[in-house]
DNA sequence: ATTAAGATTTAGACTAATCTAAACTTTGGT
DNA sequence: ACCAAAGTTTAGATTAGTCTAAATCTTAAT
């Protein structure tokens, strides 16, 4: 007894939030390491080790000690759902009660652990059953599908070539708000002027404007077209 | 160190949950026993004396030991501020997502601890800074009053008198839907026919039809008129 | 005035999730 | 091929909240 190797613990928020990150961190199927793990969770590399023990315990993730961690369908499935919650959770803040893009993470972050199947339900049908939320990105089915979305970003646009925006992958509430300012928003037809080597900056006209964005922001801003 | 006197705790979803039942059950100021509170949040006498023991040491109660337990200031303030999540909560899902009030309760019960004031000020601000709920109960303001509202109830109007319902003080759905099915809800107006003796049933009539509803569930229905 | 029933508290254990410190494994550079 | 640095796991402690079982207090009935 005292050697412990009993129990199924619940599905705990915290638990929700180790498949989700594990999931955004490995596109679901690549090992993640437990130090970026344990960065991206905010704590310390030995209780993520003890987290992921107790995950793979109870069938939801593989470990291969000293080499990763990745999920299994039914953690997948379960990452999926908290990511649909989270996502719709932010449109709908946006559409029905005018929150902006850059408040609704945080709000999100807590809410998607605790609304009913029922909620769900409701505000994916007052929103229209939506694809994307307001950062792009793409809302998970009810069946557990993830819709693909664009690849290239910004920084991988030709120069003196147009390209619409489709998604910013950042939730720095900050950083939303400066590129928000400057009109690059999901939707939004942009030019690159100029991308400068060394990684240096691109360059995008948007509207009658330009602005130089860092490379490493500008990858965060992903196109089609 | 062993004698463990130390720490000021945080304000957990639990112990908001502790404080808001205290309140309810004490209109905040007289003893509230441990076995109540104990059945009231399903644990244990013993997990409510030690729970007491913890919220004294933060301020948010007085305890006088065998003879119960009442807020303080502060914690008044937290169970008002957390009643009044809960009631814009219900309120905003009957109005905004087409909930009906027998479903809201579950719902409003674990998002009440979870938005942020942001979201409440929104919630409140779209519902036009409402002052009852789907069931009549009171929402407490911003500046931690609550507003009296009615407290006689079906079972005290005279037999061939008319009164108007302005809430109903139970929170089982099944019940909810009971009553809602007869028309007794918050604004119906309703005439009492009989009033039986031996804490017998309360007779009403709403519209064209009369009712027997048993004379606990009747003390439950208040009214003014 | 006593006592038994009922209510309350204490004592000690358990779980989930975290931490620090120490031990172990992998890997990359010479 | 070795070995130090970086990464990972183990060991053991801590906190919040709960439990069971035992001890203690209050009260109401005789």
């Amino acid at each position: 007894m005292t050697t412990a190797e009993n129990l199924a613990q619940a599905v705990t928020p915290v638990v929700e939030d180790y498949l989700k990150t594990i999931y955004l961190m490995g596109r679901a199927h690549e090992q993640v390491k437990t130090v970026s793990l344990a960065e991206r969770m905010n704590v310390k590399p030995s209780s993520v080790t003890a987290m992921v023990k107790a995950l793979a315990e109870m069938g939801l993730v593989e470990h291969e000690p000293y080499y990763g961690v990745h999920l299994t369908a039914n953690g997948e499935r379960i990452a999926l759902e908290v990511i649909r919650h989270h996502r719709l959770i932010e449109l709908y803040l946006v559409e029905a009660l005018g929150f902006t893009w850059d408040e609704v993470h945080e709000e999100a972050e807590v809410l998607e652990h605790v609304i009913s199947e029922k909620l769900e339900a409701r505000i994916a049908a007052h929103l229209g059953h939506p694809t994307v939320d307001p950062h792009g990105d793409p809302i998970p089915k009810l069946d557990g599908t993830l819709p693909r979305t664009a690849t290239r970003s910004l920084a991988d646009v030709p120069e003196r070539t147009s390209a619409r925006i489709v998604r910013v992958c950042d939730q720095d509430a900050e950083r939303l708000r400066y590129v928000a300012g400057l009109g690059v928003v999901p939707g939004a037809e942009v030019t690159v002027t100029a991308i400068a080597p060394f990684e240096g900056p691109v360059s995008v006209r948007v509207g009658k404007k330009i602005h130089a964005l860092d490379r490493r922001l500008a990858q965060t801003i992903l196109v089609e077209d």
